[in-house]
DNA sequence: GGCCCGATACTCT
DNA sequence: GAGTATCGGGCCC
């Protein structure tokens, strides 16, 4: 019997955000678009857990901007920032409890032309969050979706699982003030491609 | 490759 | 009103 649906299930977004973030590595984006698809590995992610976690959203608690962290895992938590990017995340862990997975970078591998177009050259399509979204179309209406859905057009699908000798993990990017010891955990991953230099 | 800086508008205080 | 989970251009190696 041939599994009928690509998509990673429930399951693997609810379990803790390190382990969801290391194991995203090597999986593959996917979004259908007027019926093409974009896709892409996915190479760089962050975790980010709880109101505890001073770097996290949630922080702030439960606001209308952060609801989305509260629901199911699977769900899709797209902001925006610094006046004119959106950025990506997937909701982890259990229902009520805020943390998720910030998609950092990816390496395209289906549609490229297409993400071309939607960020206006040719290189540096996905090296970035904020590229990310623009590459794949991604912005306010996307808030929200679940990626585990039968009829969703985005969804993760079961990649190469990168292995432990290309994985490096660091502390998170761009948290300017926040404080220790959220600051410094090491909770960015990020693993090389065997065809990128060291 | 690197560093510096301006753009830009949304969220929460 | 302040702060922001960034990017791209200009410049200099």
């Amino acid at each position: 019997m041939r599994i009928l649906m690509p998509h990673l299930p429930r399951a693997f977004f609810a379990r803790p955000t390190l382990i969801v973030a290391r194991e995203l590595l090597g999986q593959c984006l996917v979004k259908v678009d007027r019926r093409r698809r974009l896709a892409g590995i996915i190479t760089e992610v962050e975790a980010y857990i709880g109101e505890e976690d001073l770097a996290c959203h949630a922080r702030a608690g439960r606001t209308r901007r952060t609801e989305v962290m509260y629901w199911q895992p699977g769900r899709l938590y797209v902001y925006f920032t610094y006046g004119m990017h959106w950025m990506m995340n997937i909701v982890t862990e259990r229902k009520g409890f805020p943390a998720a997975v910030l998609v950092r970078g990816i390496f395209p591998t289906e549609g490229i032309e297409g993400m071309r177009q939607r960020r206006g050259r040719s290189t540096h399509l996905t090296d970035g969050p904020a590229k990310i979204a623009q590459a794949f179309g991604i912005d306010k209406q996307c808030n929200g979706i679940d990626l585990c859905a039968r009829d969703s057009t985005l969804w993760i699908e079961r990649g190469t699982p990168a292995p432990n000798s290309s994985v490096v993990t660091g502390p998170r990017v761009g948290l300017g003030s926040t404080p220790e010891p959220w600051l410094s955990k090491p909770w960015n991953f990020s693993m090389k491609l065997s065809n990128e230099p060291a």
